[in-house]
DNA sequence: ATTAAATATCGAATTTTATCGATATTTATG
DNA sequence: CATAAATATCGATAAAATTCGATATTTAAT
């Protein structure tokens, strides 16, 4: 865990709001379309939709979360579920916590 | 308090590691030359020196974390003492605990 | 008043990030 | 197998961050 890349992930506003939406989906995402539930997370076109950002962009910036460990995901058929990793979340904030 | 500014400031190793190290000057930065402790803080060649880079990057570094409000200053004669803002920082970490 | 020391600001070069549209890849479906 | 849908990657451009050396400013000491 990179404490400083972690940060990089988080010094911008749409990924800091993706992180927090995540937190609670159904209060935060239009319903997937086949039906599907968030208990593995929401697809990228689910997330793009919300933000108003081009595709590539959010693909880009859910990459970026996930290399520094913030996101995991599920490939399901066609679709990619994003979904917080609570455990490191909460091992970055405890770090921060500790050293800052 | 803007909270994805402040993950800015902390987005940079060296700025990161000098919020650390004023957690306890004693421990990491050379003394004073006028004998003077840290009670006010470490004064920004003293900084400078520690990480080797150039007097008007570690200015502006520390200018950066104080627009944040991450540090603190004194200005005593021809000096300006930078300190951590202990209480911008517990608000920092709570809040990014809280939305995060 | 000059000079010297500490810090801040300016201007510039380089690197990194942000962001898009276009294209490639993967998988499901007719 | 051809097509469509979802996502990922590529290439490009604009914007921001990094970092320096040079210069300006402020204060102390002669």
């Amino acid at each position: 865990m990179n404490l400083v890349e972690i940060n990089k992930a988080l010094a911008n506003d749409t990924r800091m709001d993706i992180m927090c939406w995540l937190r609670d989906p159904e209060k935060h995402f239009r319903k997937h379309k086949d039906g599907k539930g968030f208990e593995d997370g929401v697809c990228v076109n689910v997330i793009k939709e919300k933000t108003g950002m081009s595709q590539s962009t959010i693909s880009h910036y859910l990459s970026s979360l996930q290399r520094v460990g913030l996101v995991q995901t599920v490939r399901v058929g066609k679709w990619t579920y994003y979904q917080r990793n609570d455990d490191m979340i909460r091992k970055f904030l405890s770090e921060l916590q500790l050293i800052l």
